[in-house]
RNA sequence: GCCGUUGUGGCUCAGGGGUAGAGCAGCUCACUCGUAAUGAGCAGGUCGUCGGUUCGAUUCCGACCAACGGCUCCA
């Protein structure tokens, strides 16, 4: 028999025989290596072990330390959920079943929707099929003979999708029973699935198209060992100790209201002084970077809607009023009254870039299955500003704005990643403008020296944008930032400057926010932080405790110059144990809790316990506020 | 908007066809106690809303509202 030749990722080469498969060169390489292979990858392309090989490939065996092996991991354990749905609900249709970030999900056709007690026979089903080690096995047929072979199951779906993919073979991977079409690659077998756990329902269209029937999904994660598993489980667990809906009750930061409405947040004091703290914040980073402070009314005629062309593609999330026959649309972008202002003089191009900043709050009818805390909601307060510059200074605005956006995200301490989101299909605006609003951010990109993604056809009706996703401590990534060039409500709304040469023409207007929504925002925040606000954004900063009543009068003193030093500070003179009111206070996430007991009095002095338990040293009242300024200054 | 789950005093939750219970919080009293819960007593709910079934519903059924997990959509 003839010999083949293969590479090894080293550039060693390896002789085997013709039909060797990609187990076959692992087990030539060595036993352990045979034993540990999940899969191969034949340049480049990753493929099932039993794939053949052919003179002068060249092969990587892929194993649980691969960056590949927990796709394929999960993508297995779906099949293998698929198996065990098929033998406990036969008539369950299968659809599609992926591997994703934080494991697989596979969506059924089923009559009855699955209940919780489901989830567990399925899981404690797959726990069986899996010990029973089950070899999983690839197999290429026709498209036709595919198509009959699941018309003969029952399986419409996969009709649909062998029809959609338009392809002369389509390659089937079975285990036991269990037949599915699919790409793989797959595990050997389903004994080598170790870690997985099934963790929720939900229903899902076919296709992802909302006039599709509505599948039901079952989410799960999988990973290499049981050990990872955990790990992440955990990670979900404190997750949910960090939800920023409960955090926001303990610390009585904002609630909801039937009687109010949904999505619209209700901020309480503290709460309110946490949206004050960054507003004020915001403020001054934005004249110190030459915006200008504009404020715009909340509703504005619906004419004036109509015009934007809001009205056309937007009034499904809008609200409207009428009064005296005048219909009015309560603002959802804050775009149209800075136009008026820019329209409300001649202006030259010595004038430009013209800046606008407003803490705008907007009003939208988000629909009402999408609401999450304070991260979606129908009122928020966006921290946007609009920039009217000449084609010329689009480029140099941009990257001040990216700048801008790095400045405050370390402030933070958030990393971050950037997406260019291109034209969509309902869109306003000729072709020439949107390329030219895509090569000034894609340019702009590409001099920040940042990775970034494109998301194509993902843009605003009125032109490119990009997007700032940051990461929370948890790795999980929130949409905030946004910068959206438009070149379209110039057009409409006659926007000019006079030119150099005394010619009017047209400047380009760029949408662009920092932290998105302050609402939005301070939900990543508390989740980020868990509560633990840094000092400088914390809505209480001290709270001064007391020992016994004995220190009531000094207590009160000591509150008073701190208030008036601008400390945001509270008191806690109960007739209560000490460490009651630490306990309170801890729960409370307060930064410093000032204990004052005789030896204070006597001293006139405070003594300051970090939340973390730590003692800092006895100090006078004055030292602390100075203390407590200088640490503020450097946002700790 | 769609699928599923849930909705009991301020909060967390138990209960269940015959007109409601706990802990915490609140209030009162006693204790004046130095770094994560002092003790005792009191008070507090038309069981999300509106209909239906029933001699009788908070409990069963339906509609609506809201929250939660997703889909779709988005700052």
């Amino acid at each position: 028999m003839a010999n083949i030749s293969i590479t090894l990722p080293d550039n060693s080469s390896r002789e085997l025989q013709e039909g060797a498969t990609v187990y076959d060169l692992a087990a030539s390489i060595g036993a352990g290596l045979a034993k540990a292979a999940l899969a191969g990858k034949i340049n480049g392309q990753l493929v099932d072990l039993s794939s053949r090989l052919t003179d002068g490939d060249s092969v990587e065996i892929v194993t649980e330390k691969s960056p590949e092996a927990l796709d394929i991991i999960r993508h297995s354990t779906s099949h293998l959920m698929a198996q065990a749905v098929k033998e406990l609900f036969p008539q369950a249709k299968v659809t599609i079943g992926p591997a994703i970030e934080t494991g697989f999900y596979y969506d059924f056709d089923v009559e009855k929707p699955f209940t919780p007690e489901d989830l567990e026979r399925i899981e404690a089903k797959m726990l069986v099929l899996a010990s029973s080690d089950q070899k999983i096995e690839r197999h290429e047929y026709s498209s036709a003979d595919a198509i009959s072979m699941f018309e003969a199951i029952g399986e419409p779906y996969k009709i649909e999708l062998i029809n959609d993919l338009g392809v002369e073979r389509v390659s089937v991977y079975s285990q036991g029973t269990f037949a599915d079409l699919c790409r793989g690659p797959h595990l050997p077998s389903t004994g080598r699935i170790k870690a997985f756990k099934l963790l929720s329902i939900a229903g899902a269209y076919w296709r992802g198209n909302e006039k599709n029937r509505m599948l039901q999904r079952i989410y799960g994660t999988a990973f290499i060992d049981k050990k990872e598993l955990e790990a992440y489980l955990n990670r979900l667990e404190e997750a949910k100790r960090r939800d920023h809906r409960k955090i926001g009750k303990e610390l009585d930061l904002f609630s909801f209201s039937d009687e109010v409405g949904a999505g619209f947040p209700i901020w309480h004091p503290k709460g309110a002084m946490l949206r004050m703290v960054l507003e004020d914040f915001e403020r001054k980073e934005h004249l110190k970077r030459d915006y200008d402070i504009v404020v715009g009314p909340q509703i504005l005629k619906s004419e004036l809607w109509q015009r934007s062309g809001h009205y056309e593609n937007y009034r499904d999330n809008m609200y409207f009023t009428e009064v005296d026959e005048q219909s009015y649309g309560i603002k959802p972008m804050n775009c149209l009254s800075h136009m008026m202002i820019y329209k409300s003089q001649l202006r030259s191009y010595r004038d430009l870039p013209l800046r606008f900043f407003e803490l705008g709050t907007v009003h939208r009818h988000e629909r009402a299955g999408v609401l999450h805390g304070l991260m979606r909601v129908r009122c928020f307060t966006q921290d946007d500003a609009h920039i009217l510059c000449t084609p010329e200074q689009l480029d140099a605005e941009i990257k001040g704005v990216i700048s801008f956006v790095n400045d405050v995200m370390t402030i933070f301490g958030f990393e971050y990643e950037m997406e260019l989101s291109t034209r969509p299909e309902k869109s306003i605006g000729s072709d020439s403008d949107w390329e030219q609003a895509t090569e000034a951010l894609l340019s702009a990109l590409k001099d920040s020296g940042r990775p970034y993604e494109i998301n194509a056809g993902d843009g605003a009706f009125y032109g490119p944008k990009i997007d700032i996703k940051l990461r929370d401590c948890l790795d999980r990534r929130w949409q905030c930032a946004t910068i959206q060039c438009d070149f379209t409500l110039p057009e409409r709304f006659d926007l000019t400057y006079v030119a150099s040469d005394g010619e009017r023409k047209r400047p380009i207007m760029v949408h662009r926010v920092i932290l998105g929504s302050i609402e939005r925002f301070i939900g990543v925040l508390i989740e980020h932080f868990a509560g633990s606000f840094p000092l400088w954004i914390s809505p209480v900063q001290a709270i001064v405790v007391t020992v016994t009543d004995n220190q009531i009068p000094y207590a009160q003193d000591v509150y008073r110059q701190l208030r008036n030093a601008g400390i945001r500070v509270e008191r806690d003179v109960r007739n209560e144990k000490l460490s009651f009111k630490i306990r309170e206070a801890q729960l409370q996430k307060i930064p410093y809790m000032l204990v004052i007991g005789d030896k204070e009095v006597e001293q006139g002095t405070v003594t300051p316990r970090y939340r973390d338990g730590k003692n800092l040293q006895a100090m006078k009242p004055e030292e602390f506020i100075e203390f407590v300024t200088q640490e503020c200054k450097t946002f700790k």
